[in-house]
DNA sequence: CATATTCCTTGATGTGAATCAAGGACCAGG
DNA sequence: CCTGGTCCTTGATTCACATCAAGGAATATG
């Protein structure tokens, strides 16, 4: 449940935050020349060359057209935007966010390295969302032409597009079970776990995350207000499953997180 | 937002509940030797065939490996099962649910003629949840593989499954910022424009519907409880917005339910 | 046809989270 | 170093919805 990466990767344990810097120290000075190497890349379990083999991985490096640097706050992409392409995050955190015609707001997910946006943009031709960097970031442009021609020929490859989708619906039909029926400590719980857990799946500390967004931005996730959630980090410091510095979290004690996520509510 | 089918369907509007019953009587009463035939089909504006030249037609109708007939609270798929085809909704109306480990449970949409369930089983060919006919139904089983095949060689078609996906993900976020950010009386006013709205696109009135639902699941669905859903409908009675007796719900005033949806909350 | 069962409605009461409010910590920029 | 702004915490109060409870309508079943 509210799995982005329920696949677990082999990799080291030991790195600390932000080790994951892909290929960027490998291409050297000239890297804006823009040569892409997908099989050069610390990523390449994790994002789209993910289960294919050397060859089809040389034929997958013509589909990312360059790469685009996105500074902090600013948006990759934006509701109304024509859809071209997709985007598979190289470093950085994203949100993406819904926005209702009177203006409310919803954030509908948090995105980190490895990672694939803009899937909303492929049924009517524009983008249904915003998909705003939390931290300077950097993307792999993937135009969705090309993506569905190297796919028709490269069946793993569609296989794997095709997987990449079905996993944003199960994950989101997972945020619908928790937003539907969870009450906040579950929630917080529940977004904690899955944080650390895809952080894990990419060599980050499993008890240790820095968070990339306001709490305003996990409340808005989970739908809380940001009171909420703040007081809510606050009872789990109370009762030591958690230490809270900033957006510095320390998880003492996951199994009690666990615990509160599946706190039986016996009906 | 909380469109399932967004593109509105030129069909003729005076329909009454019911009325699409695809090509059953079309084909006879030897219609159990299964010879499927999408270009008969009252659905093939909606369903897979959409936008495809007639051409393309005949070929996927080889992708439809058969019907399957499921009984009125009985399931087409469960979690856990072994994924192998989706499936196309030729008659009758299913919900989806989820469950966590503790036995709490979401509906997470509800489907009718036309759409295509199963997207969930992809990722890790297994299902995640459950679906269960509301009604007697009658699908079009396409294993997947087939449709993987046959989409390499018909662009149409490839694109068509993908927007199919990208639609669900697109519909998700919408619930995602209903559950999250909406109150009871809206949450129900968008549900009910949502149903009257797909089902216009079949056809039918734009101001009646037979709930296939209880109140419970609507509940589950809109992440409230049975009683908030019967006060919220009693509230839209009182205010003559809507006319309900049991499950038969007559819009009166649509307008009245945007603007309940679009109340703009002065923040 | 009688009766059990499921589903729905409505009222009374309780509660978890929202709202309102104030102050404090941290950061960026002059 | 100061200063304005953003972000976070905590307390007091309110409110929307849940919960508890009872009865009624509709439907299924023997």
């Amino acid at each position: 449940m509210l799995d982005n990466e329920s696949t677990p990767i082999a990799c080291p344990n030991n790195a600390v935050q932000h080790a994951i810097k892909a290929d960027s120290k490998v291409m050297g000075p000239s890297a804006h020349s823009i040569k892409v190497a997908c099989s050069n890349c610390n990523l390449r379990e994790l994002c789209m060359p993910m289960g294919l083999t050397p060859g089809e991985l040389d034929r997958i490096e013509d589909v990312v057209a360059s790469r685009r640097k996105i500074k902090r706050g600013s948006t990759l992409f934006r509701n109304g935007d024509k859809f071209t392409s997709l985007y598979a995050i190289r470093t950085g955190f994203f949100k993406t966010c819904v926005a209702s015609e009177d203006g409310r707001d919803q954030v509908t997910g948090f995105q980190m390295a490895g990672e694939v946006i803009g899937l909303d943009g492929i049924v009517n031709d524009n983008h249904t969302c915003d998909a705003v960097a939390l931290e300077d970031a950097e993307v792999c442009v993937m135009p969705f032409d090309r993506i569905e021609e190297l796919s028709r020929e490269v069946n793993s490859l569609q296989r794997h597009v095709h997987k990449i989708m079905s996993r944003e619906i199960v994950r989101e039909n997972g945020v619908m079970l928790l937003l539907g029926s969870m009450r906040a400590e579950e929630r917080l719980a529940a977004f904690l776990l899955n944080l650390v857990q895809r952080l894990h799946a990419r060599g980050f500390s499993q008890s240790e995350v820095v968070l990339r967004m306001t709490r305003e931005e996990i409340g808005s996730y989970l739908g809380l207000k940001l009171e909420t959630v703040s007081r809510t980090f606050s009872k789990f410091v109370d009762d030591g499953i958690i230490e809270v510095k900033q957006r510095h979290v320390r998880i003492l004690n996951t199994d009690a997180l666990r615990e509160i996520v599946n706190s039986k509510i016996t009906t």
